[in-house]
Parts: C-alpha cells; sequence; structure tokens
DNA sequence: AATGAATGAGTGTTCATTCAT
DNA sequence: AATGAATGAACACTCATTCAT
C-alpha cells in the first residue's frame, strides 16, 4: 500500500520485506514464550536470548514489553483467526469442524487467552486492551457465526444463544491444562467432550420447562 | 479442664493464642489474593500491607512465600471441598446440584486451579505440590463419586467416564472469566450452559456410532 | 569472694548457683557455636534452638549479641587459660609442653582469634573489646612467661623476644585450617611443626649478624 | 590492525570496550573489601558504593556474588602468584627470598584465605572452589619448589617435607594480624621470625632422635 | 540497525531487637 | 523466668527501561 516515497526506479526482484525479518523473528519467539510461560514470566532478556539479540534491540522495534505483548497477541489471533477460519469453512458437519478446532488447540500446551490477559492487564493502556479484545473478538465471532448458522440448518436447538455456546467451546478447551487427564489418550478425549458438548446443544427434546 | 491454681506445671512464658488471629488473617488476605492475581504477582509486602502488618511478621506465620501459598490452598481447597459435599448431598437431581456448585463457584471470580499451580510449581517442594494435589484430588473425587451414582441410577449414560465428566464439569467453570459475558445474567448463563452439559453427557440415544 | 547481703541464717545445702543453669547453658551453647561458625553466621535464633528456648530467653540473659558474645569470649578464655597453664606447669621440658598445647589446639577445629574478633568487632564497644583482649593477654602472658623461663633457664636462645615468640607460637597453630594438610596426620605434623620451631628459637650459634 | 572503512563487517552496535574499566574498577575493589572484611560482610551495594556505581550496576558485570568472589580470587591470587615467583626467581639465597616475601605479604592487612574460603564456601559451586583452590595450588607449588631445591642444594635439612614447610610458612604470615604486635617495627618483626623459621628448617644436627 | 552500559524500583528472605504477657 | 508477637533494616538478586555510541 505504501508507495515509497521516491518514484525513481524500482529495485528489481523481491523487494525488501516492509517488516524486518528481525522484528518478525522477535514477534514470533516472544508470542511463543508469551503463551507458553505468560507474561509476567516472559523477560525481555529471555526473548532477546532466544532470538540471538539483545535486550536493546527488543527495545529498537517495541517501545514497552506491553507493547510487544499487544503486538505478539494480535499476531498470534491472526493466526489462530485464519487456522479456524480455514477449518470452519470446510463443507462437513459442525460438529466435526469442532472436533477439529479442539484437537489443533489442546494438543499444544498454551495457555489460555484470559489467563495471559490476566497478567498483563496491569501494564496495558486501555488502547492496548481494546486492540486485542478486538482481534480476540473476530475469532469469538467466527464461531458465533458458525452455531447461528447451525440454528438456522436446524443442526442445533434453537434455544441456546450462539455467544454462550462459543464461549462454553472455548472453556472446554482448558481441560488441556488439567494434568489428571494427561493418562488418557488425547484424541479420544476430545472426541468424546465434544461428543458430549454436542449432544447437548443438539438436543430436539424439551429443554427449560 | 484447666485446672486453675495448682502448681501442675504451668507453661512458662506468654501464653500462645487458640490460633493466632493474625496467622488467620494472613491466610485469608493471601488466599484472596493468590485466587484473585495469580501466585507470582502476590508480594508478600502486598499481604503485608492487606493485612496492617510488616512483612517480617508474614515471615514469623510463615517461613517462605511457598509455604504460605501450599497452607492458602489446602485452607481454601478445603473450604471449597465442604462446600461442595454439602451441596452434592443435598437430597436433590444431580443436575440441579451441579448448577448450584456452578452458580457459587462462578459468583466469585477466582483464578482457575491449574493457572496458579502453573506459576508457583516453580517454587514448590515436591511434598507441598502432593500435599495440595491431595486437597483437590479430594475434590475431585467428590464429583466423581457424584457422576459414578448418577450412572448407577441411570441419571446419565454410562457411555461417559466419571473423571472425564468431572473434568468438563470444572473447565465449563471457567468460563466465569470470559469478560464478554459478563453482559448476560449469571443466573441464566449458569443454567444454560449446565443445561447443555446436562443433557449432552446424559442422551439416552445412540452415541459413538 | 561476693558475700550475700543478709547476714542471717545460711541455707543449709549446696547453695544455689549464681549462675542460673539456662545462663550457663547458653554461654556454653553459644561459645561453641561463635567458635565453629564465627560471630556473623551464629544468629541468636540458631543459639536458642540449640539451647531448647526462645530467642527472647537469650534476650533475658544477655541483652545484646556483642554482650553474649563478650561473655563467650570471656568464659572461653578462662578455659583455655586454665588448660594452657595445666600444660606449663607441668615438670617437663618447655618444648615438649608446647607440643602438648599445639597438639591441643589443632585438635579441635575452632576459629582462631583474630578471626571472630575481626567479624564481632563492628559490633562492639570499646569496654567489650577491652574486656576480651583483657581475657586473650592473660592467656598471652602465660606463653611469655613460659618463654621467659626457658631463655633464663638457657633453654632459649636470649637473642629473641619472648612476645614474639609468644605470637610466632600462636601464628603456627592456624595451620589446623590449611586444607591441604589435612592429608598428613596431625600427630606427625604438630611434632615436626614444633621441632623446626624449636630449633629455629633455641639456636645456639650465631644470629642477627 | 583494524581497517578502517572497509565493508569487512564491522559489529553492528556500539563497540565493546578492551576490558571495561568499570569492570577493572569492581574487580580491584571488591578484591580489597573481600579480603578486608571477609566475604560475608561484603554486600554489593558497599561494593557499588565504592564504586561509585549501583548494585544493578555490579550485576551486569557480574552475575553472582559467588561469582564475583571467585574472579576476585583469581584475580588477586594471579597477582600475588605473579609477584612471588618474581621474588622466588631471584639469585639471593632462600632465607633472603622468604624474607622478602613475608615482608610484602605482612605489609598490608589482608584476611588469610582459608579465613574468606570458610565463609565464601556456603555460595561456591564445586567448580568455583576448584577454580579457586586451582589458583592457589599454584602459589602453593611455587613455594614448595623452591624448598624442594634448597633441600637439594643442602640449605635446608632433608628431614622436612616441603609441602609442610610452605605451609607452616604461610601461617606464620598470619602474625600481621596479631594486633599486639603492631607495636613493633615491621621490619625487624619479619627478619626475627623469619629467621627463627629459617634456623629451624635448617638445623645441620640431629633431628627426630 | 543494533548494542554495551547503567539504573531504579521491587522481591523474597534473614536477623537483631523490643515488648506485653 | 520465659515467651509469643512484631518490627526495621539490611541483603542478594531480577527486570523493565534509558541512553550514548
Amino acid at each position: 500500500m505504501k508507495q515509497p516515497t521516491q518514484p525513481t526506479k524500482r529495485k528489481p526482484g523481491r523487494p525488501k520485506l516492509e517488516q524486518s525479518e528481525t522484528k518478525i523473528n522477535i514477534l514470533r519467539t516472544a508470542s511463543y514464550l508469551f503463551m507458553e510461560i505468560g507474561y509476567d514470566k516472559v523477560s525481555l532478556e529471555l526473548v532477546a536470548q532466544k532470538c540471538g539479540i539483545t535486550k536493546a534491540s527488543v527495545y529498537y522495534y517495541f517501545s514497552n514489553k506491553s507493547t510487544l505483548f499487544t503486538e505478539c497477541l494480535s499476531y498470534v489471533m491472526h493466526i489462530a483467526y485464519t487456522a479456524t477460519i480455514s477449518i470452519l469453512q470446510k463443507p462437513i458437519p459442525l460438529k466435526e469442524r469442532l472436533t477439529e478446532i479442539a484437537f489443533k488447540q489442546m494438543s499444544n500446551a498454551h495457555l489460555d487467552f484470559e489467563t495471559m490477559m490476566r497478567d498483563a492487564a496491569k501494564d496495558l493502556s486501555e488502547e492496548q486492551i481494546q486492540q486485542i479484545r478486538d482481534a480476540e473478538g473476530k475469532l469469538e465471532q467466527a464461531l458465533i457465526e458458525a452455531f447461528e448458522q447451525a440454528i438456522e440448518r436446524g443442526e442445533i436447538n434453537a434455544v441456546h444463544q450462539p455467544l454462550l455456546l462459543a464461549h462454553l467451546f472455548t472453556a472446554i478447551l482448558t481441560m488441556k491444562n488439567h494434568l489428571k487427564l494427561k493418562a488418557l489418550p488425547l484424541q479420544e478425549m476430545v472426541e468424546q467432550t465434544i461428543h458430549i458438548f454436542w449432544e447437548g446443544a443438539m438436543q430436539k427434546s424439551a429443554s427449560k420447562p
């Protein structure tokens, strides 16, 4: 979008990336760390180390820890959004799509969203929080729409509110943190869990008397 | 019991208070803080402040931050256990009991168990972890048994594993952290959520095809 | 020496000790600890523990850590003095007496005097330092006199100053701290060392040219 | 050596100083303090103060108190070693060389090695202890060899073990701590002391009967 | 673009000391 | 005579942040 200011001869070959490679590297590394061990326990020193650069260099690209965090979460949310969307658009029953999403999420041991936010909250400005919440909102919205469509199609009982279903589904995914369950095979656990959720959401019979 | 003036070896020195009020105060205050903002962000300075005493005084009663945490969690777990048990023993359908438990838990915005443990883990000794896990185990066990009995009574489909049901139920409770849902009236949210869970768990029809 | 103020009927039987047993216990325990691990590393808590009493009780008998230290050192010095004197008075050649003293001192791994004083110095008042130095002085004096007599008897070359000999002898005893020497059998080490010292001190030949 | 403008991969960022002056300053200051008042009583705050910097800056250069101590001792030992060696290699009789070493050592009122190690030991890793002991070993070895050669040359009685002589010599140097002796002129004290040691070590006459 | 240097504020922990009982 | 309770000052260590180069 941003035309270089000088309209002179355009350099041949692949143009340099808008975002410096270092910056992206930091973003990726920090994102991973934030999700793995949480906001507080990620020191910028650690991020720098893992990137093979200096703490000061991190500051060159991100003016704050909170800024870094904000950009990381936006970045991660975007990826998660893309991945989720691509699953949700598959032409298979919603139950199967949900199972697939659940399986993906539960496979890697990331901290859940709210946990990270809680730690970071103290440092984040209003705008930053909003920025992250927006990114999260898009993801939430995608899920909500999937449920809305399922209701329209009659796959799910219209009694339920899509918003609530979306959050219930998300809450269920936190089961991955329950150590005791590590005994059970993941595949089986995911399938059974989603099955219960699904049957509950679907039930045709009478519900709220 | 206590013979008055007779010289039956009265312990010298200032008599110890039954259960020092200060200690209980610390326990309560720290428990609240740990659950509210997590292990790492609770500084002993903060605990002391909130108790109106000095950091050193906290150390008078608890030799460690990790010790304090351990005792707090045991304390809290015990309370949660007692409360849960007393609900589970009521002579009403399990679904109603679960709703009641969920309502209680979701009413106060505590961090969930695993999140706290993750932060604290680095400081806890093997025994301390075990001690907390034991307290947690009792709670988990109570839930599991409730599900087992429901299965025996035919309230719930025998297809499901009580362990998984218990953890699914617990995972669902983390929904309380989802800010977006703060818009919905709590009562309604809890009822609908448990309803979905319940129908899913109960379903008489075919399950895994 | 100190006549009780009231000349009334003297209580029959063994009179109660002037010094309470607890106080003596503290004195003994603390002395041991001070000499074993040094002034700084001895906490009053530790002393109390080893005595089976409370920190506050230690303060009941000794108003300060420095006071306790002072009294301990005086106490210890007195014991050392007595022991040394009793050896020095034996009717055997001085060389043998010195060997005996050296053997006793090197057998137990106590810190040496100056090391302890250096740590404690920051806390001690002028009077306290003087008090300890006095107790030390008596010990030093005993050694000096032994050397003086040996010179008078012609056992040792009159060239040497008894004061210097005494300190040289004391300095030699610090060899017990040299870890590398732990390999050598103590008995042999002591004998050889004193032998060298002795021959050097005794030499009849010309000395300062 | 340093090619000026040519684009031969110049390291980016601010170039590192040869051996940061600050670091050397810390090293010197801390070394002095450690030897003067001992490991425990040297707080990093104090080191920082004396250097005119912040405690955090000390941590910028040395990751630990124990690391700082280790590097300080290695540093000091190296200096002592160099100085000692240069004296030991002089073409003068061993006795004179020893006198010179003793004079140098006694001139500054350092704590002796073992005293410092005793305090620091609790914080030092195995490797660190080894590192320091190695540095110490080199010094010890230099002395031992000097004594071995003196024995070969017949300067010293072959009865004595060089190891023991070296440690005896070292022990004697601790006399510098004996405050009482501060009255005597240092020069004289050193000469007389070494003389006694020397005559004892040299004696041609019968030894162990 | 990237870095070495430096810092201030905070954290967990220890300990001598005081005081009412 | 002895103790439980409480505190202030210090210490080792960490970390986000700044700045000149």
